[in-house]
DNA sequence: CGCTGTATTGACCTCCTTCAAATGCGGTGG
DNA sequence: CCACCGCATTTGAAGGAGGTCAATACAGCG
């Protein structure tokens, strides 16, 4: 268990760690950079997401993890893992089952990157997060904590930040989003699930793997 | 076990299936259409993957199959895959670590839409593909047969039909490929990574699972 | 109160799209 | 063997979404 400041990274590409790490507190994301310096974020992982399974079985991280906000990390140890999903099929079943999500939302990802439109691209991660937050507990009706730079929305969406910022203040004018002082409010959520084509389905909702569960293994 | 012909589904968003299918011949792929008509394709699928692994899991799919070429086809009944993933962990397993892989190409794909000029994005598929195929014993050193349209190369990679004809003659031009009847052959394999910057540790080559194996299962 | 990093704005540019037409080509029926 | 059809590829011209560059404003913070 440990404290990590934003912007830090948690684990590097071509690592081999034996321990697994997972979001307690906080946002972290997956992400490559490109010899040209260009960075893409592949996902956004928050409290109750388990950093890294990847190594457990894969051996080695083809991307790396940082953090966008300050965060609490929990590590627990690969033989552990490895014990828990040989002697526990349920927990086996568990985890591949949140890979599958996993997969669902990079498919989504490639939807939105390749045929939407930028404002639709923002509003479309927006109506996302809103759900995925407030499953874990971490967003009201239409509102959380959102302490992500206009520049790592870019590096998200495939945008330059120059745009996301122009984009944003459409989406604020259209009175479909406020974003201010760190936080996000959906103005009207059905307006902005419509606008933004949303449809839950990919994500699964119906048995998402509590982050009760999740955090059992911590212990 | 059936005969399929190009351009034709293989399941469909929202089904429920009670089997899964198994690729034994033939090009398919993951794709979602949006309201507006547009089509991401989301994934190739080749000889040896296994379609919708996420059914037995998740119960309901979140996106559609369908053929790109003609394709050979093998049905597995759920209830068997259940069997084999509760009493062989081995394969139970190598299925999970097969969706890690499909999650790291996952990754690489939204790299390359959100970060790579289209030039860039058709070398990078293309070497890919080269590599995958070769795995699988369906390419030699440099080729391998092609017959995907230009439309769906856009529909892939988030471009339009026109934009990807443009780019495949400046690849041509710049004789970093040959695509003619059907068939692509890479003029200098080094050549076209270092071009695409194609790095494969992203498929994790070192332990696909075993073609056979997955064949195994179809009987 | 100055420093540093983020947000904002403006001007210009280009990659890629859209629309529309033309060309080529494998199959099919006569 | 040829005419014709449907589909994919190719080409041209014009437009637009988003990028780059650079300057400015702003906010938190030591």
């Amino acid at each position: 268990m440990r404290h990590v400041g934003a912007r830090e990274d948690l684990i590097r590409e071509g690592d081999r760690p034996d321990d697994v790490q997972l979001i307690l507190e906080g946002f972290a994301c997956r992400y490559k950079v490109l010899p040209d310096g260009q960075r893409q974020i592949m996902a956004y992982l928050i409290p109750g997401d388990i950093c890294d399974l990847h190594v457990a079985i894969l051996g080695q991280m083809d991307h790396s993890i940082a953090t966008l906000t300050p965060c609490k990390i929990a590590h627990i140890s690969q033989a552990a893992v490895l014990e828990l999903t040989t002697k526990h099929p349920s927990i086996h079943h568990a985890l591949w089952w949140n890979t599958l999500v996993d997969e669902g939302i990079l498919r989504e990802w490639l939807v939105t990157m390749g045929r939407r439109p930028a404002d639709k691209q923002l509003a479309h991660l927006f109506c996302e997060l809103l759900v995925r937050l407030q499953t874990v507990g971490l967003a009201s009706q239409n509102s959380f904590d959102f302490g992500v730079t206009q520049e790592e929305l870019g590096d998200t969406l495939g945008l330059s930040s120059v745009h996301v910022n122009r984009v944003l203040q459409q989406l604020r004018d259209g009175d479909l989003i406020v974003l201010k002082d760190k936080r996000l409010t959906v103005v009207d959520v059905e307006r902005l699930k419509l606008f933004a084509d949303f449809d839950p389905l990919y994500l699964h909702l119906t048995r998402r793997l509590p982050p009760a569960l999740a955090q059992g293994m911590a212990s």
